[in-house]
DNA sequence: TGTTTTATTGCGAATAAGTTGCAATAATAC
DNA sequence: GTATTATTGCAACTTATTCGCAATAAAACA
């Protein structure tokens, strides 16, 4: 399954690079300069998240939101799991440079996280 | 905005107080002996968010759950924010006893937290 | 106990996010 | 240039949740 270059997926692509936030499908449509068909962008998102170009979160709206996996500088492993943090007032999504630690009890096996603290953010406080 | 009693409020909140699971309207509405409507299944759970009687979890399937606020036992206020897990293999969300800890950037403020865990529970490990 | 008030319910329709099948298009390899 | 098949657009579909509205029934009250 080889993977193809194409204008949309360099637009989206190009978009979340340059974008300080996690982005929805619906504003990833909104703010592209080309016209991109609804399914088109989901899939091109989707195969972002397989190849760990892009990580998906889920919000409490219960929507999707994209980011970039950026290796924050140096650290080729600030990837990992971080909080992410959603302001109510400018509702935009942002990945938080905050690891998210925890413990499971016993023969519990953690794969993935998906953590969202809501609130105001700096610029709206 | 006085609240009354009625057998749906009931039997929704015998359910959840009996469950170890955090629940999904689908899931109640299965689990019922009476046969009670989705949108009032959904009000009912609403309402008891709103009083702080249950609370209400995000899974990255974007449905929501909803689990009692038990004060475990003795201390008022286990109750805050704290992780939940999801099982992929048995598809259950349970509240874990473990606290979310975080901290956020100058001006951040925060509300609330919603946090999953995704992978295998001990049951099914 | 009968009457009034209004919270709650059921129903159907609406909304919204995300997915899928299929035929057409266009990268890439040959 | 031709063939292969990944990608796209479109329309239809699924699933979760909400909403308007009229009917029902708690609870307060006379
Ligand atoms: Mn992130
Ligand atoms: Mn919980
Ligand atoms: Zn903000
Ligand atoms: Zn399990």
């Amino acid at each position: 399954m080889n993977r193809r270059n194409t204008p949309t997926k360099e637009a989206v692509l190009n978009l979340l690079l340059s974008s300080r936030k996690a982005l929805s499908q619906d504003a990833i449509e909104r703010q592209l300069d080309i016209e991109i068909n609804r399914a088109t962008i989901y899939r091109v998102l989707n195969r972002f998240c397989e190849d760990d170009i892009v990580h998906k979160i889920v919000a409490e709206d219960g929507k999707q939101y994209f980011a970039i996996c950026k290796k924050c500088e140096d650290q080729p492993e600030v990837v990992q799991h971080h909080f992410h943090f959603r302001c109510l007032s400018c509702d935009s999504i942002e990945c938080l440079q905050v690891p998210v630690e925890y413990s499971v009890p016993n023969g519990y096996e953690v794969q993935n996280a998906n953590c969202v603290l809501t609130g105001t953010c700096n610029d709206c406080s």
